[in-house]
DNA sequence: ACGTAACCGAGACGGTACGTCAGGTCTTATC
DNA sequence: GATAAGACCTGACGTACCGTCTCGGTTACGT
């Protein structure tokens, strides 16, 4: 993602880049994101936050949208899948992990822009995707996959397909409902309902 | 979500407001909204488009955001649920209804703008769901209920639930997914899994 | 000056025109023209003023310097000189007269309006020079002529001459004096230079 | 009358402001002032013709009128008052020099500006005034002060009333008077007039 | 040790779109 | 047919950002 010109290739004479200020920028970003939102948050500001001139900011990205998706990437949550207990309780434990990490002005904005970008399919938001949300996706099914086999649920049915139910239904509970409903008791129902999906019909 | 000022409520004094020009205005918005996508969308432009001066736009609309919102509405799907048939076929035919009417560019412009100003929370968009979003959710809900006393279902299920787990999961199907990937079968798959989660386990 | 379409030539079908309309939208005119001065002056707030239609100021003047041409017409300064005394006290008395009328804010519009259009040469405000100022010109110049010859001047002085230097001298005070310079000792000290300088060198 | 920020006060940091694009604004606000009338001007105008954003004409100057006001101010008129001669000659030279200088679009645009905005009493004409009119007032009061002791001119005349006098008459003559009445015969015989007025009456 | 190339903050630059305002025209219902 | 109200198109206003550029000044590497 990063989109940095000659951090690696040249032959890196003359000052070399602070790292002190790429971080300002970054921290400056994702501030104002949550305090005003995608829609009013603006380069200049954003400089004048970090202490940090305008060109700094565009010598490290190319335009305002790089930005906005680095400092995103920042923040995107990180699965600890345990392997303990039964798919029910993993799953859970996934969904609950996740949905904690994204209940948040920050976390909103992410996912809300995430959308914003991929139906908008810029190439930025493509390969966003591409290497960070797909692989997440197959990691899902394969935990599932695993726990398919032990627990005697029907090998007919797709994983994919599983993972994409949940991972839809959490992203929907966490844009659409109101903060103070009950989310993680609807996670668990939830999951338990697609879980109790894949056994077999008797 | 309509703001204008004296449409039902004045004595109708001076000239009235033309229902021409109110259409071309919506009109010219989701061409250039499908054409463009929203970032690109000028108020100009659609004036421009329309064959309209932007006061007109003004008028009626305190802003661009306003005019996108009432203009995407324009396109809101219809639910038409058939009652014949199980639960497994008549939420197939409604999704696949949904998806058909959101698979376009301007559906999908509408699902992600909805996301974006539901993030943030702007009192429009609020009402924009409480209006339209809630109550086909519970009307989905109801659907549900009715079949689950019919068909032996588990009366333990919340059927709020389970609309939620469909209406994610089609949302996350249509945003995410490549258009070409057999989206009608991964519906019909990703139902028949929730309505088996609804049975009682033997 | 009077542009009206219809008001003397027609047959007068119909609704006449209203006097009382014609009169209000005048004083609007007059009184927003003293307050806020001819840059802030708007059609609409005079139509809002006068309690009127905006229309029924278009149905009389065909555009806003045509109302404020006429509209300064209505406070135009009436000469009245009084034939009594030496050329001295007869000017000084008719440049006093003017003065007072002229030395408030409309009166300094006015000039200032007259001045902006002349050098503008737009048409209508040439027929307004040739409708009244000028008049009023020749009517000095007779005056002067009239008393040269009576007191002993020299009868080579040209008194359109005579009266361009009194008028402009006039002016100029008006114009660009603070309010509190004793504007009618100047005028008197102005005159009799003048005058004294209609004498035959000896 | 320059409303710059940081031309001369701040400690010049980030790019300094570029004196060609200060002038080709004023060199286009002068030219379109010529062409089309303070009425037809527009900022848009200025900007497209003198190949410059917008921003850098509303960086520089508050609004259009402290744009024109220094426009304007380019061009105002070089007294070189030659010292050689009798009092009539002097003048004489000093007013042709000056009617040749205004008697153009842009000079009668300027006086009829300035009139308008002094009657206005906008602050930015006062400073105007102030600045450059009223000490060329006084350089005039004080040639014809120097004359009067060395002809035999009364001293009891107030020699800034005859500045006035003939600074109102010019500026009438070139506001008024057609352009091709004879304007310099006119200034002469004039001048003749009032200085033969300051003699001492026999 | 010392040039010098790339960095840094600041802010001017050419653009584009915003939302507002006014001018002059047109269209209602009412008088 | 005149009237008050106010919608209509047009076009300029002054503002806010975008992404680029140009200043004077500051590192830290390579000679």
């Amino acid at each position: 993602m990063d989109i940095t010109q000659n951090s690696v290739s040249g032959e890196s004479r003359g000052r070399p880049r602070s790292n002190e200020v790429h971080r300002s920028i970054l921290d400056a970003t994702l501030s104002l994101l949550a305090e005003h939102g995608v829609e009013k948050l603006s380069i200049e500001m954003i400089a004048q936050r970090a202490g940090v001139g305008k060109s700094s900011i565009y010598r490290r990205w190319n335009n305002k949208e790089a930005l906005i998706v680095e400092a995103l990437e920042q923040i995107k949550p990180e699965f600890k899948a345990s392997a303990e207990g039964d798919l029910n309780e993993v799953l859970y434990e996934l969904a609950r992990n996740f949905a904690q990490q994204m209940n948040t002005p920050l976390g909103k904005q992410m996912l809300s822009l995430l959308i914003s970008t991929i139906s908008g399919s810029s190439q930025i938001s493509e390969s966003f995707w591409e290497n960070h949300s797909l692989p997440k996706t197959k990691e899902i099914s394969s935990i599932i996959a695993q726990h398919r086999s032990k627990e005697r649920l029907s090998d007919k049915v797709n994983v994919d397909l599983v993972s994409d139910l949940l991972i839809g239904f959490v992203m929907y509970q966490l844009l659409f409902k109101p903060p103070s409903t009950g989310l993680d008791a609807s996670l668990k129902q939830g999951i338990e309902l697609v879980v109790n999906g894949m056994r077999e019909p008797n």
